[in-house]
DNA sequence: CGCTATCTTGAGTAGCGTCAAGTCATGTGG
DNA sequence: CCACATGACTTGACGCTACTCAAGATAGCG
């Protein structure tokens, strides 16, 4: 516990140039001076414990949310009460560009476990990327991968099999775990299965159920929360299958 | 034919200014020097008969395109042939933002009927809106309307059954053809049967089979790719019941 | 007018959802 | 520190929705 609250002030101490995560966060290929700029404008580092809803729909959009340690999931509401994950952000990624059509986040996000974030007022943002070409550029490719990514959802939920779908699901973290330097082969979970059921359009005992043949099948070791893939590449052709 | 020419030419001529979509299009809320300033950067106005790409996945991104007037459809396709539409665009929508995020088109666009757009060079864009913060922001807008649109497909395909999905893309379509001052209870679908339920994660038999009972029920009259719709509250309210 | 693409409709079936019971993990208060 | 409550997960039995396969009708186009 004391040393969790020393780790909390030294991360909330670290600046752009400094964090780990410059290499996936906005001050992807700035220059020196440019990240230092970018530094100015972040209006807050802050936490979020487990449970907390870092913004929710219909509030006001003033900023967008770098998750600097942590992991989220934004899932909207439908007018009878349906819900659906829309998406699972790990550090590094930005959340809350949805907000910016409206002036109003049109989505909820919740800490699925404590985070920390940094948050960047959206007008300066504008204003400063008018000065950083490059800064404007990345901006832009972060918001156009966003549209790339719910391209493959959607054609995840529109044309793949239950197990496809938790096939795709459990690579693609994987494959984020690594890009952040954590092991892709071994990670926990830090949704529950309803919640991954949301977000693959499948039912919490589909999801179970696939886990289990998974298991049985030699593919992944699954307890719990805590997850071993076996055979990635058994994984990968389940998926070229349909 | 020779009509139909001459209608060509005369759109061919029309400048953002005097464009009737100018209220849907990028110049949304641009003043009369700035519209002027963004006409500038317009690379061309050029038609695409039905059938024809307007740009394919993998190939170089360097502009984006608004629809002056017909309609699209993009979609993406898996490794294993499986073919997914991520969306129609018709006139005052802009297509390509997908991408901006590798410098290269992430899905094909085709025409579904004659077609004409106008080619805007994303470089110039960037350049222009470091100069006009209205255009910039407005431009920033229709990223995130993209990213929200796309989440409403994904509760769509996660959560909804197959007649309120169908429900919905009626619905849809029938307020954007509102906003762009055609009737929105009759109107031509310009897709099959199998486009649309390759949108909407379903098979053209299942899309065949909602529109026939549909029809029965007193709720649309379908005459093939004729529309009319006959009860939109009847509509609405088979979608908020699940 | 005939060819082809598109659409409709039917019959049978598979896959996933629903309902239900029971197990397991987590955390809280006594 | 243990007992208990609560939420999360697993597994089974059954049912329904939407898919598959197939045949025939219709529309669009040369």
């Amino acid at each position: 516990m004391a040393s969790q609250a020393v780790l909390k002030t030294v991360n909330l101490k670290t600046v752009c140039s400094a964090c780990t995560l410059r290499e996936l966060c906005l001050p992807i290929g700035l220059s020196k001076t440019e990240v230092e700029a970018l530094e100015g404008l972040i209006y807050q580092r802050r936490t979020c414990r487990r449970g907390e809803h870092l913004y929710r729909a219909g509030l006001r959009f003033q900023s967008l949310y770098a998750i600097r340690s942590g992991f989220f999931k934004t899932y909207v509401i439908y007018e009878d009460g349906r819900e659906q994950v829309t998406g699972f952000y790990m550090m590094g990624e930005i959340m809350g560009l949805d907000g910016i059509s409206s002036d109003a986040h049109t989505c909820h996000a919740v800490a699925l476990e404590d985070c920390e974030i940094c948050e960047v007022p959206f007008d300066k943002l504008e204003e400063l990327s008018r000065d950083l070409p490059s800064l404007q550029h990345h901006f832009h490719k972060m918001m156009s991968r966003e549209i790339v990514r719910d391209h493959g959802v959607m054609l995840l939920l529109g044309s793949m099999k239950a197990e496809e779908r938790l096939a795709t699901f459990l690579l693609n973290l994987s494959q984020r775990f690594q890009a952040r330097g954590y092991s892709p082969d071994t990670f926990h979970l830090r949704m529950t299965r309803e919640e991954i059921g949301s977000y693959l359009g499948l039912k919490l005992e589909t999801v179970s159920r696939i886990f289990s043949k998974f298991h049985e099948d030699g593919l992944v070791n699954v307890q719990n929360k805590f997850i071993e893939l076996r055979n990635a590449a058994g994984l990968k052709r389940l998926i070229g299958e349909g």
